[in-house]
DNA sequence: TTGATTTAGTGGTATATACCTCTAATATGG
DNA sequence: CCATATTAGAGGTATATACCACTAAATCAA
């Protein structure tokens, strides 16, 4: 027996429920494993597949650049990088007028992985689309780019004065 | 000189903006760090709040159910835990009918601290709202619980065959 | 009852991500 | 030009989170 009916998910108001905060985050856990389980069979994972992404719109972007494209700590962005430079994905090639600067550079390798994890990530994002509606998903995607712009940073924070 | 104007952002699509999951990703980077400053007074973290919060909401859970609620993975959630029961916030006891599960309970410190982070959280959510919009905020809860629940998982995945 | 299967949790390992401190290099104000 | 302030990254440390392999306990089937 046992009452094993509890499958609480998030449908029976067993979730903390009220915070944009943890909605957000429990969105980001589920998502990423259903994009991550769609674009596995490339050997990347979604952040890695993301970043790999951002790199390439943005040509040879510095860190910095690419730090503030993801909304990414300048730091954690540095070690998330580790892995894809290990693996050939990225070459990291010092700036020409800045000697500080450091521009991360997509390798043929990278390049290829890319293509390959693209096809993948197409297909993952079509069915999300299919589930929850493109209209709603496209209405989704801008709402959260205003969330994260710096825009939206600057007048929450300056609200807490 | 220099055109340092390049302050990428979301605004100057910049950013890579078609997956729904690195929307996701972003903003829960973004967000965590404005509900984090807000919070840190009491000496917690958003996903501890959030954590403790959970625990609070369901009365006594085993892993398995706040794992759910979460949507996280179990041993994720027990990793995460670590931090909490060092700290005499959450102890781990036993069940009495199953012996194999544990069920997370709040501490009389753990009670209140969450109490105190409450109060924090409370004056970053109606920030949050303020902002965004107090409307577009619950809608938006609601796009992403309805993401973040087993029978979206499920659909997704079936269309997958 | 017993053998096969499922379920709850643990521990290991790897990536993701943040903050803090430190160094090197650039920009700025006299 | 120099002294100061700012900026780009690196490295350390800690938490967040996932997957895998493993154990123990409970369930199920014959």
């Amino acid at each position: 027996m046992a009452d094993q009916s509890e499958k609480p998910g998030i449908s029976g108001m067993n979730t903390w429920d009220f915070c944009t905060n943890a909605a957000i985050r429990r969105a980001s856990r589920r998502v990423g494993q259903l994009y991550d389980d769609a674009i596995a069979p490339s050997g990347l994972r979604t952040t890695q597949y993301t970043l790999l992404a951002q790199i390439r719109l943005l040509g040879e972007p510095t860190l910095r650049q690419l730090a503030n494209a993801l909304v990414m700590d300048l730091s954690a962005l540095g070690h998330t990088l580790k892995p894809l430079e290990r693996d050939g994905y990225v070459t990291l090639v010092p700036d020409e007028k800045d000697r500080r600067a450091r521009r991360a550079r997509l390798t043929p390798k990278g390049l290829a992985r890319l293509a390959e994890a693209t096809a993948l990530w197409h297909k993952a994002q079509s069915r999300f689309d299919a589930e929850f509606g493109a209209k709603k998903s496209a209405a989704l995607r801008r709402a959260l780019d205003l969330i994260s712009s710096d825009e939206f940073a600057e007048k929450f924070t300056a609200a807490s004065q």
